[in-house]
DNA sequence: GTCTATATTAAGATAGAC
DNA sequence: GTCTATCTTAATATAGAC
């Protein structure tokens, strides 16, 4: 056998939550699909917060660091845009389709869903693990443009990840219609092409 | 006594589904909350989707029309910027918060389940009524951007909808975040206000 | 580690008396 | 229209054999 238990979960688990969202998305479907046994995930993780964590930080703790690094190249300049800041996303995120196929999506998805399902406890964890990146994120943004207040840097900020979740649910459907109306070959690199001037151009405004 | 069964339903149902979502409100706690027998949900609605697209029609049919109309009105305007395009749904959304009290983020709060929750009879409903409205809104934006490729918009026009939904479905969680780091209090119409030039801008860049 | 069987809880829905 | 009582289904979780 190529997987183990815990990993044929983890890779169910991941594409169940992604597309239903965490709690509509039962153990039982999950260790059927899997063809696992239903115990096997108390077994493993716990219970399903648990599992949901797990989900999760396989995508985090290759994305973080890679985001980190990115931006303190990027800080070794003295000066830079709103657009340089929102490039450095581009190869951490592209890089995530490396670990696992859609992993870009996947991920995209995930972090939406933590924040709009009831997840409480999944805030808390992205949040305070890996506080030192998003805080470098943030200081970047606000030396890209100065004049911008923490408060509507606050407020930006949470519509760009809006504006990620949601293109990345619908991204499937998306591509299909573009790519019968506009007659050209799609992918999540196209998307991300699209994207960052977008949200480049709302957090400077 | 002042209200009927069906509205004590609807309202205590209105403030329950905002707050925890569809999904997590269950029909027992509404009846309980409301003071009304278990049984009342399914004698005056039928079911439980019924009920759900009850409560969103009280302020869809107030609100579509009204931004039916701001639109044509600004139509009657030869040219018209981009930033005009969006003003235009400032005042139908504060409008909904004379109907009830915190009109506004309910309704945005609600739209937002609908569209993270697994609702989808719910975006059907509304994508079908009210279609016509939502098709001159796009309109008005080429109108407001004719360099804007038909691409461009497409992708664009997706991006401000994962904006907002995502916004209204979290804006609960970010307003408290936000009162508490900034010691502002904040309601609907303050998240309007930072909302309209993040998304005129990045459909107009 | 994995399985069966089951405990426990809670959901939506309805039947039928009043 | 409203109520009690109940049906049916499905969820998380666990005990205990193998």
């Amino acid at each position: 056998m190529r997987l183990t238990t815990k990993d044929k979960i983890l890779d169910v688990a991941e594409a169940l939550f992604a597309e239903h969202g965490f709690n509509d998305t039962s153990l039982r479907t999950i260790t059927s699909k899997a063809g696992v046994n239903l115990a096997s995930v108390n077994y493993h993780f716990g219970d399903k917060k648990t599992l949901v964590r797990a989900v999760l930080n396989r995508y985090l703790e290759a994305f973080m660091p890679a985001v980190q690094d990115a931006l303190i190249t990027l800080n070794l300049n003295h000066t830079y845009t709103m657009s340089d800041v929102f490039e450095s996303l581009r190869e951490p995120l592209r890089a995530l389709g490396d670990i696992r196929p859609n992993g870009t999506s996947r991920f995209m998805l995930l972090i939406g869903r933590g924040y709009t399902d009831v997840q409480g406890h999944l805030r808390w964890f992205i949040t305070t693990r890996y506080q030192e990146t998003l805080s470098l994120f943030t200081q970047s943004v606000l030396k890209a443009n100065p004049n911008l207040t923490q408060e509507t840097l606050f407020w930006r900020l949470h519509f760009t990840l809006g504006t990620c979740v949601f293109t990345m649910a619908s991204s499937q459907a998306l591509m299909e219609i573009a790519e019968n109306d506009y007659e050209k070959q799609m992918d999540a690199k196209y998307i991300v092409d699209q994207l960052i001037p977008y949200l480049a151009a709302g957090v400077a405004a």
